[in-house]
DNA sequence: TAGTGGTCTAGACCACGTA
DNA sequence: ACGTGGTCTAGACCACTAA
């Protein structure tokens, strides 16, 4: 029996082999199944599988055509950074900096697409791996948006907030940048120092619920595979 | 006619509204169709697609439930430096520094898996955007996987390797670190300066072809939705 | 307008892992 | 053992778009 991966593989050897090289339109899914014969759904999950890889690009009436730069999407798995560092089996440890109503900088009041002139909840905390500061948190939250105003103190509002408000949407950029003296005192690092930095946005539907800013100690690496 | 997507939206409805909340088993793809009035396949591909997301976990026999922390799965999309450059509408530029043969360092052999006794080929080379020093690349060659020995002085080796080598695996690693001196020269930057670091090692098959470490100037910014 | 991919259907068999 | 998801089939209709 053939099977849609069988097929995905084949079609991977032919690119790799330049059977099929960049740019070249590939023989149209019936002409597929019937060479594999199998039935073109079976064809149709391979193609489709490596269209969303980035290997091929499909359009109707036009076929299937091998990419001519290969943008290769890359899943990248976002875990609670509590998952993340008891999953390689450290210590957790958290601990609340500073927790009240602020206005917003103008970058997160756009961010969050809110008028500056409101207030929102601004939470700052660390998180630690075996004991050694590893991620600074810097979040806005919309308090019109939560159902309660749960206290940070002993839970990150990370976690809180998966298990309260199953998020739909939201959008990541990562950079550098520099530690400023805040960041620096709480990291045990000189100021200055390059941190990764993800910042994360994310909405239910249309209405805002958090900004956050997680700031990574040197050492941080975020991987994944292609 | 129900389709895929509206049976998506309808089961992210049921988890964004409680109706299923984290943890819970929902009902097995048999009695959705049934509720829906579509074929099991259709809510096959709906189900499928919300796990692939994360936000769903399923198993055979055990059926599908909420996931509890929905570690969500972004994709990543991983273009050629001169593609990106110029999407942004900017004029790309492209300089070699340096292009020869050397041992390479212990940290590239092994995230090659080739002895460290060996000689690879190494190239150093800057991107320009709209004539500003935007990356950094610092690249070891494996010379053996390659059919040619080609000149980037005008070509980078990213884009040689792309229009020549269609590459079926990798791994992308992100960090940030500091410029170094040569870095922070090249880049117009001062020493110490945050950079945005991508590694990228490629195989096809079990053949490593290239180690690369992209280096972005501050400012820079890798986004995605999810 | 004709050919391609996108999708749905109704049925079937199987692998897997829980009970 | 048995129920669940994973997958394949053969056929069909439709949306899109290039010729």
């Amino acid at each position: 029996m053939i099977g849609w991966e069988d097929v995905r593989a084949e079609v991977i050897r032919r690119v790799r082999d330049r059977d099929w090289p960049p740019g070249a339109t590939i023989p149209a899914e019936t002409a597929l199944a019937a060479e594999f014969g199998c039935a073109r759904a079976t064809v149709n999950r391979a193609l489709r599988d490596l269209a969303e890889a980035g290997l091929l690009e499909r359009r109707r009436r036009a076929g299937t055509r091998v990419a001519l730069n290969p943008v290769r999407r890359a899943t990248l798995a976002v875990p609670l950074t509590r998952a993340e560092i008891e999953g390689r089996g450290q210590r957790y440890g958290y601990a609340l900096i500073s927790d009240g109503i602020e206005p917003p900088p103008l970058r997160v009041a756009s961010a969050l697409g809110l008028p500056a002139s409101g207030a929102l909840r601004h939470v700052v905390a660390m998180h630690f791996a075996d004991g050694v500061a590893l991620v600074h948190e810097d979040r806005w939250l919309n308090p019109a948006a939560l159902e309660a105003e749960p206290s940070f103190e002993r839970i990150s509002a990370n976690e809180w907030l998966v298990a309260h408000v199953p998020f739909t949407t939201g959008e990541i950029a990562f950079s550098a940048a520099a530690a400023d003296a805040a960041q620096a005192a709480a990291l045990g690092l000189s100021p200055g120092a390059p941190l990764f930095v993800a910042e994360r946005t994310t909405w239910i539907g249309a209405v805002p619920i958090t900004f956050v800013r997680l700031s990574h100690a040197p050492g941080y690496r975020l991987c994944t595979r292609l």
